[in-house]
DNA sequence: TATGTTTCCTTAATGCCTCTAAGCAAATTT
DNA sequence: AAATTTGCTTAGAGGCATTAAGGAAACATA
């Protein structure tokens, strides 16, 4: 046994199991989606086809384990961009996940497409990495409105304005996440996140190139709106403009 | 010759053109996009996979002219509902059109998919089917949000309150478009579009199954946050709750 | 150290796909 | 009636996912 219970072959194993991801990947940002097919990857590393299937037992396994990887290097990203501010400046600290999330998108398009564009619900069963990766995605914003709220309650509205069915499903969500959240708060931050990641996929399935060449200005547009829901004061980008 | 300069042949060729589109369609429920292939579509025809290729030059041709399709069937969905109410009310006419395009969604749930959930630029070269079905589309939003406006012209911010780089963007629209409409009044119902439209990308991507299993409130609540920007009093749908 | 097992990889083969090529037969035009 | 166009066929190249069968090396163990 070598140290940490770990075999030398099981961590050769780990590393050939990256290596064949960073090949997708390669694929995917040069050649596009339908480029990575286990064949090509295979012959990427320098191996026959089938002997890929040692490392993945599908062609569709690939494909999650690789969505699992980007989801948490975004995941990451957003963890980062949000702890570039003090624990307590949640605003702060929102809207800087808020534009890193943008900022992955834009530096890395064949990835985000690639996470977001996929209606396909096969892979996303429940318990798999990419299922897990993506609460964890969720999880990032989520709790910063949530640490927000407590630290400073941002105006909601009355149970009684909430659609009936809107708040019963709501109350579902939170029952099941385990989360101790007015159903009225989660309502706010749905409403938030649906603008935010809907400006985003539409951005992303190229909806708007009719209207728009450059849609930094837009984004920034709607955390202006977003902005004083939360109870926030927006602030504009730190580097200037954009980027 | 036979009447109208169209010979039998061309109109046999047109029915086949036709039937080979709904045999893929046929698939594409049945089955989902990925069972669209030429040779499926011409099996399902009763003739060789080849011969397809005297119909569609390719597989993209095809899954094109497919797409126009159903676009067409959309925006002809999107018509009807408008002028199931008269033309002066654009109000109605326009909060019942937003209405079909979700009841369009939920009814054809794997067409929508297919003409909205491609990234894929390729197919949508100007001047191609899809194209110009893609801007009919549009079309009948903006113009309604046009006729509107012009007939009981709803507040709009004033230019200066714009981003100059938003501003710039939607004005080279309008000039490209041949609009007569004031910039700050584009950007309101690009506004609206976005709100509307983000939502049910999402919806159809999937993003919000982990909140939602009924979107049909959060469709309406979106309706009524859209309804007074565009100067409109909210009315809920005529059947009542949902459908 | 010898033996057995596990692991990694190979080639072969099946059956799908897109698409091109060559050719036959019927419909249409001249 | 002859020539052309059209609609189809089969054959085939090359790619894909995936399974099956087997060889060789690394590893574990007696």
């Amino acid at each position: 046994m070598a140290a940490q219970g770990v075999s030398r072959r099981e961590r050769i194993r780990q590393t050939t199991l990256a290596e064949i991801r960073a090949a997708a990947r390669r694929l995917l940002i040069e050649q596009g989606p339908q480029a990575v097919t286990i064949n090509a990857v295979a012959r990427e590393m320098g191996m026959s086809g089938p002997a890929l299937y040692h490392y993945y037992g599908s062609h569709e396994e690939l494909v999650g384990a690789v969505t699992a990887d980007f989801f948490r290097e975004l995941t990451q990203a957003l963890e980062s961009a949000r702890d570039a501010y003090p624990a307590g400046e949640h605003g702060r600290r929102l809207l800087s996940a808020c534009r890193a999330m943008r900022q992955w998108a834009i530096t890395h398009p064949a990835e985000f497409r690639w996470v977001f564009g996929s209606p396909i619900t096969s892979e996303r069963r429940p318990g798999s990495a990419r299922e897990l990766a993506g609460r964890d995605f969720e999880q990032v914003f989520l709790e910063e409105v949530a640490a927000l709220w407590h630290s400073r309650p941002f105006p909601v509205p009355a149970p009684e304005e909430l659609d009936p069915s809107i708040r019963k499903q709501l109350a579902a969500y939170a029952a099941s996440a385990g989360l101790e959240l007015p159903v009225e708060v989660i309502h706010v931050f749905m409403s938030c996140w649906i603008r935010l990641d809907g400006l985003l996929c539409m951005e992303m399935l190229n909806q708007l190139d009719f209207l728009f060449t450059d849609m930094e200005p837009v984004f920034e547009e709607c955390l202006r709106e977003i902005a004083p829901r939360l109870g926030l004061a927006y602030e504009p980008p730190p580097g200037g403009a954009a980027r």
